[in-house]
DNA sequence: CAGTATTCTTACTCGCGAGTAGGTACCAGG
DNA sequence: CCTGGTACCTACTCGCGAGTAAGAATACTG
């Protein structure tokens, strides 16, 4: 007496899509050395052979979740930002974007930032790109403020720390997920844009008031 | 005709110390997973059943790596910082010492942050504890300052921030060493100090002049 | 329904690397 | 020169997991 019957047979788009999801679900928990190709057979729900027939080998399919993933979150970023805005608005809707996209993707994000950060196959590259890309187009806009950041070097490195920053607010995030994503995105805009000093002198920023 | 003869018998001290400098400088360069064993006794000059007599397992040994980099660094960091300035010389320099030590400790420095970031064994421990040290420092000294941020919370997501943006910083800064410190440190001090708004402004943080 | 293409499985091989058994050189002190 | 102890080695075992061979079951096409 099977509860389920057979699985179905299904065509090869949509197994890989399935494989891809259980692939990300299994790298986010155990990382890329612990997860076995087993293991993410059985939570895709289909055997070893058909893994490697679909998306190649281990490191091939780590890297194709990476490469998924990543464009995923660029894409919703780049939704969440109005070009045409002042600099710092971009900067803050930029910000939302972001932790909202963690907030609601966490296994997403541990493949992204976790697991892909440190391993030094080849996929790293893939991941080192996209970070690449945030850190660039961060850098784009420190540039066009006006009295900005006179170097090249140093645009780029003010918005690395950036980037840094960001993604070690969304690490502690996870921890404290009681924190909802808007209080923490205004948190590290008031970080960056006003610092420290200025919050301890009780100087705020806030966005323009629409409307 | 063996051009060094036999490699001398040393006392237990001594070994121990070449192992773990070996040990921190192959999974520096490979990671965790990529390291073998083998290789590692290889860089240290003796065969693998010493690595396990003296220093355990795998997992002991790269955890004894991380705490004793940790430690140094730590050391380090604590000795740079004199506890009864300002606020803001405090931080800046602690933010000095710590360029300071990544700038002359490269290996540790990935050991440290590379690798055990991710690696889920049970050594992430020792490096999540030595993260949380870091930022608990961070957020005391923020709380510290008069008007500041309200919540423990706050504090101490600003804290992760600012210490994700240090770590991200000096990750940027491997790539381009042509830089020295000393400026690396300065621009991560006027970003979360002065922020960008003041930045753009034209407004710089500096030293209060000493002598 | 014959023929063919595609999905999917069971049941292996095989290398790599963690960990070990058992023994050899070398040095004390009596 | 024996006795014991510590530093050190060669040469293994053994499991785990990546990757595969060979074929079974199902669907499409004329």
């Amino acid at each position: 007496m099977r509860t389920e019957g057979r699985a179905k047979r299904l065509p090869r788009a949509v197994r890989e899509r399935q494989i891809m999801d259980a692939a990300v679900d299994v790298f986010s928990r155990l990382g890329f050395h612990a997860a076995s190709m087993d293991e993410i057979s059985e939570v895709a729900g289909i055997s070893k052979p058909m893994l490697y027939a679909y998306l190649g080998s281990k490191d091939e399919l780590f890297a194709t979740c990476i490469r998924r993933e990543a464009t995923r979150m660029m894409e919703a970023i780049a939704t969440g930002v109005e070009p045409d805005q002042e600099p710092d608005v971009q900067l803050w809707s930029g910000l939302r974007a972001f932790f909202g996209f963690v907030g609601e993707n966490r296994a997403s994000w541990q493949v992204l930032h976790r697991q892909a950060s440190n391993q030094g196959g080849p996929f790293a590259a893939e991941l080192t790109d996209m970070r690449g890309r945030a850190v660039s187009l961060v850098a784009a806009l420190l540039t066009q403020s006006t009295k900005a950041p006179a170097t090249k070097l140093e645009a780029e490195s003010l918005a690395a720390a950036l980037v840094g920053a960001g993604e070690s607010l969304a690490e502690w995030w996870l921890d404290h997920p009681e924190e909802p994503a808007g209080v923490v995105a205004a948190r590290l805009m008031n970080l960056v844009w006003m610092g420290f000093g200025d919050l301890v002198e009780g100087n705020v920023w806030h966005p323009p008031s629409r409307r």
